[in-house]
DNA sequence: TGCCAGGCCGGGT
DNA sequence: ACCCGGCATGGC
């Protein structure tokens, strides 16, 4: 796992993540970009921000119609906006909107609560935990998937658990590692062949297979 | 044009 | 415990 960390790093470079100025707009952009592109999730972030909703109360005071319409550009906007609504109530409930509050909770408690809420899945949670509150959990993500399956090290069937216990058992808890390794499959994450595609020499790990971890069938799967 | 984007929910087997 | 349809806009 170490080793993939290391090619990305040396050839993409710091990412600088979470792309955002609160640790409420990382909740806000977490939950907006589900299956959603990150350009579309911008804008409806920068309306939110010339809104002035970019905190808890007023998020909680706007009305669900109203949110939606302010983020339409981010795609399932009606969905998403009973979403937000359902984290701010949550964080109003059980820790009086105090996102410091939140973040002093232990991290599987808290992680149990996030997933209550409506809206908020393992990724979800996950992004939540490490890039607003510097929690140490591993996101996994559509691409790491990818990228596993790709390397043979994961099958389909894998769940999301067993694939984050896998970053987690092989490398140090470290918050800003876990950071930066994300980011670098997000950000490189496009590039990476879908499971049934065949090997492309633009994969970001291209020509990079760690000796036991060679498929099989790895070197005819060349294209 | 059709497929995809930093998933998740609810109802059904 | 899985499997699936639905959610929705914008870019290429």
């Amino acid at each position: 796992m170490r080793e993939y960390f290391d090619v990305l790093l040396r050839t993409h470079g710091h990412q600088n993540w979470w792309p955002a100025r609160t640790r409420f707009e990382v909740i806000v952009g977490a939950i907006l970009t589900q299956n959603t592109s990150w350009r579309n999730v911008e804008r409806a972030i920068v309306a939110l921000r010339r809104a002035k909703l970019l905190s808890p109360r007023p998020l909680e005071e706007v009305s669900e119609s109203a949110l939606a319409e302010l983020i339409r550009c981010s795609g399932y906007y009606r969905q998403t906006a009973r979403k937000l609504k359902a984290f701010v109530a949550f964080l109003r409930t059980n820790y009086t909107g105090s996102l410091d509050k939140m973040f002093g909770v232990a991290t599987n408690t808290l992680r149990e609560q996030l997933l209550a809420v409506h809206g908020i899945g393992p990724e979800t949670a996950d992004s939540i935990l490490l890039y607003a509150g510097e929690h140490p959990v591993f996101v996994v993500d559509t691409y790491t998937r990818r990228m596993l399956q790709r390397h043979g090290l994961v099958e389909e069937r894998d769940t999301y658990e067993e694939i984050r216990g896998l970053f987690e058992r092989s490398l140090p808890t470290e918050p800003d590692l876990f950071n930066e390794y994300h980011a670098l499959i997000v950000h490189t994450g496009k590039h990476f062949c879908r499971p049934k595609e065949p090997r492309c020499s633009q994969c970001p790990l291209h020509g990079f297979l760690p000796a036991t971890l060679v498929p099989v069938s790895a070197t005819e799967d060349e294209r």
